[in-house]
DNA sequence: ATAGGTGCAAAAGATTTGCAACTGG
DNA sequence: CCAGTTGCAAATCTTTTGCACCTAT
């Protein structure tokens, strides 16, 4: 996720995506409210096609991308470096506690850390200070299958199934 | 970077990497070493061949991923998701501000950080909690180029010319 | 009508892997 | 000797692009 606050908006109201209301562009704004958790541009396009609504790949990589533009979506990076997209739960960005196992997360509270990050922007020198912050881990309900074998639980593949926010 | 504190070292003495002491390997520590800041993987292996040095490219690979998995190395990512690596400065894990423009780093102090992730990790019922911190912005010494155009004054193609540590 | 969007296939990159040849201990 | 390493080429995988064809406005 991507502190862009030093940015002033271009528009007035909450960044727009595009200028046309289409009916791919609804529809991936659909699907990632649907998910609970963070999703991949290849997994949302599966999902979709799975409900039978015909959107081709690279639209909902354009789409995202326009999204994280605007800073509409809070966005993660998983082992390999691909990016993970949210729909933010509330307004501005956040940060997370993902569990490495089954890609649940929790929202975690970052006010210390981003009066921290301010301050260091600040005597630093540098403008358009932005920051990145991951918490990962493996929750409770992973733990036992996590403890017996190295490999995870649940691998990018097959993360299209069950996406909840993490309970525990 | 990330941090592995509460994985316990799998040997008495500081990771090792692999089991021979090789002339590939021997040359990419070097290398590494001698790079003041964050490299990737093919920049360090351009460097290898420019100095004169043949090491293959996957060997270069397979090394960085070996200090990465045994700790001895920071690791941060570039805005494609591609992995840089550092040889930390100091002992532990360490946590940048990097120049979005000419990649320069200065390492920060995230005391705070750190002891906020803890108390988070403690709350949490998450275990093996480790985490990821990336401040980015723009240095005193970018500014100029950086206000008149968009595009980054360096590519990650030239990012193997002239690696130090921002002094500004 | 027309600029903005879309889909497909091809391109681009970064990283990984299969495998036969090589070598440090 | 021989398990650990290496290099090369081929394979993966994710994300981006070129382009001709659509379609909100």
């Amino acid at each position: 996720m991507r502190d862009t606050r030093q940015e002033a908006p271009r528009r007035t109201r909450a960044a727009e995506i595009g200028r046309r209301r289409t009916r791919q562009r609804t529809a991936v704004l659909n699907a990632l409210g649907d998910c609970a958790d963070f999703v991949s541009a290849q997994e949302l396009h599966a999902r979709l096609s799975t409900v039978g609504i015909a959107v081709g790949l690279s639209t909902v990589y354009r789409t995202l991308h326009e999204l994280e533009r605007a800073g509409r979506v809070d966005v993660v990076r998983d082992e390999a470096g691909g990016r993970l997209y949210r729909q933010p739960p509330a307004a501005g960005h956040g940060h997370y506690l993902l569990c490495r196992c089954c890609f649940r997360s929790r929202r975690v509270d970052t006010e210390v850390v981003e009066r921290w990050a301010e301050r260091i922007a600040e005597g630093s020198g540098y403008t358009g200070v932005e920051h990145t912050l991951e918490l990962t881990g493996v929750c409770a309900r992973c733990q036992p299958a996590v403890t017996k074998g190295e490999p995870p639980c649940r691998q990018a593949s097959d993360r299209l199934t069950d996406h909840r926010t993490c309970p525990d």
